[in-house]
DNA sequence: ACGACCGGGGTCTGCCATCGCG
DNA sequence: CGCGATGGCAGACCCCGGTCGT
């Protein structure tokens, strides 16, 4: 093959010329490329031989120019690709526009994952035949690729995906769970079966040890209720639910209600976040005067006050409170702590135009749909105008 | 007709460390 | 040693609407 001819002492020549080979390389037709393409079809393998380190393809690299792919952040990122012999990105290229990319974001995932070069089109095939039996449309997959190309991309087992996929169906996943699980957690996907499975097995144990009746059920649910689980360490999950058991001295039986009910996203925050964001709502408590037990109450209430930091929860504490509503009432309430501080500070801005009793009337007007919360401020402005 | 209650849904990668292998 | 494959990490909410009791 002519591209081996560059192997040879004039390495270090083509080096020196590199910049002046590629620029030229710019001009050279897409229909050129196109033919070329056809002749590279099927001349990958994992196996391909590297070039003499340090020396890159120079014939990969015009294709990679033509294609608009950022080489410079390729080489960066694995720089062992450009120096493999045999690569297969026309043939990517071509395929990923069947499927309906824009060169675009063909480009770019290369530029982000550039081993999405070295996978043969019946590789390719299959893959995306596998992720279709997932979604509904290309283009959803497209989508997913140019978030995340290294989903796809990582692993080149596709037995493995294959198993992979069987297994979460076997869990009794459905397939709306599994269209979001791959949608959200893309890389669900590319975990090892083993890696899966040790998840899954983990949260069985969890169950069981808090003296759950239905463990399968249990895994299956709360991975459902939060699709980030299986792309997270058991270490993070498990020391996340011992600090949580320690920190508010759960009961075995509370702490599976935690988990199985509206526990389950507080689990995949990072151990120290978790921990930080406990000391820090517990200072807070006692900072108010409320006792331990008070803590607990408002934590199995509204686990979701641990996902907010320090800093916005106070902000947020700190507008309501200036807004006229009680602590007291917050903590009854604290599902009100979801809204982002904009819409609070708006919401109560129009209620303090309309006059709205917080009082008499309670909080949970904040805790709405805009929809809803529209239609009601409209009502209260209509009949005091009356 | 209303609102409290409750559960569901969107979103989320890009990088580094390590390991086994040739 | 350098590669491909793979595990793991930081990051630090928000919003909507069905339903049911009144």
């Amino acid at each position: 093959m002519e591209k081996m001819a560059s192997v040879s002492g004039i390495r270090t020549l083509i080096r020196i010329h590199h910049s002046l080979v590629l620029q030229k390389s710019f001009r050279r037709s897409l229909l050129q490329l196109a033919s070329t393409c056809i002749t590279w079809r099927h001349c990958s393998g994992s196996n391909d031989p590297l070039l003499p380190s340090d020396t890159e393809n120079k014939s990969l690299l015009e294709n990679l120019y033509v294609l608009g792919v950022d080489v410079k952040m390729a080489r960066q990122r694995q720089p062992g690709v450009l120096r493999k012999s045999f690569t297969n990105e026309m043939c990517l290229a071509q395929f990923l526009q069947e499927k309906g990319a824009s060169c675009k974001v063909i480009a770019s995932i290369v530029s982000r994952y550039p081993r999405a070069i070295t996978r043969s089109l019946d590789h390719l095939e299959e893959r995306w035949q596998l992720w279709r039996n997932v979604f509904n449309t290309d283009a959803e997959i497209v989508s997913i690729l140019d978030r995340s190309p290294e989903s796809f991309f990582r692993s080149s087992d596709n037995e493995d995906l294959k198993k992979n996929i069987a297994f979460l169906i076997s869990l009794g996943l459905n397939s709306k769970d599994l269209r979001r699980l791959l949608t959200t957690a893309p890389r669900t996907f590319s975990n090892t079966l083993e890696l899966n499975k040790q998840m899954v097995e983990f949260l069985e144990d969890i169950c069981l040890e808090l003296g759950g009746k239905n463990p399968e059920q249990f895994a299956t649910s709360i991975i459902s209720k939060n699709v980030y689980l299986l792309i997270k360490s058991t270490k993070r999950i498990g020391t996340n639910i011992n600090n949580l058991k320690t920190s508010l001295m759960l009961s075995d039986a509370e702490l599976l209600a935690l988990l199985q009910g509206k526990g389950a996203d507080i689990l995949v925050l990072s151990n120290d976040c978790l921990k930080r964001n406990i000391h820090s709502l517990e200072e807070k408590m006692s900072l108010l005067g409320f006792k331990e037990s008070d803590m607990k109450k408002l934590v199995l209430n509204y686990p979701n006050i641990l996902y907010i930091g320090a800093a916005t929860l106070n902000s947020k504490l700190d507008c309501l409170l200036k807004g006229g509503i009680t602590i007291k009432q917050i903590l009854e309430k604290p599902k009100v702590l979801d809204y982002s501080i904009q819409n609070i500070t708006e919401r109560l801005k129009e209620l303090q135009r309309v006059g709205y009793d917080f009082e008499k009337n309670g909080i949970n007007i904040l805790d709405s749909s805009k929809k809803r919360f529209v239609a009601k401020i409209e009502k209260l402005s209509g009949v005091s105008e009356e």
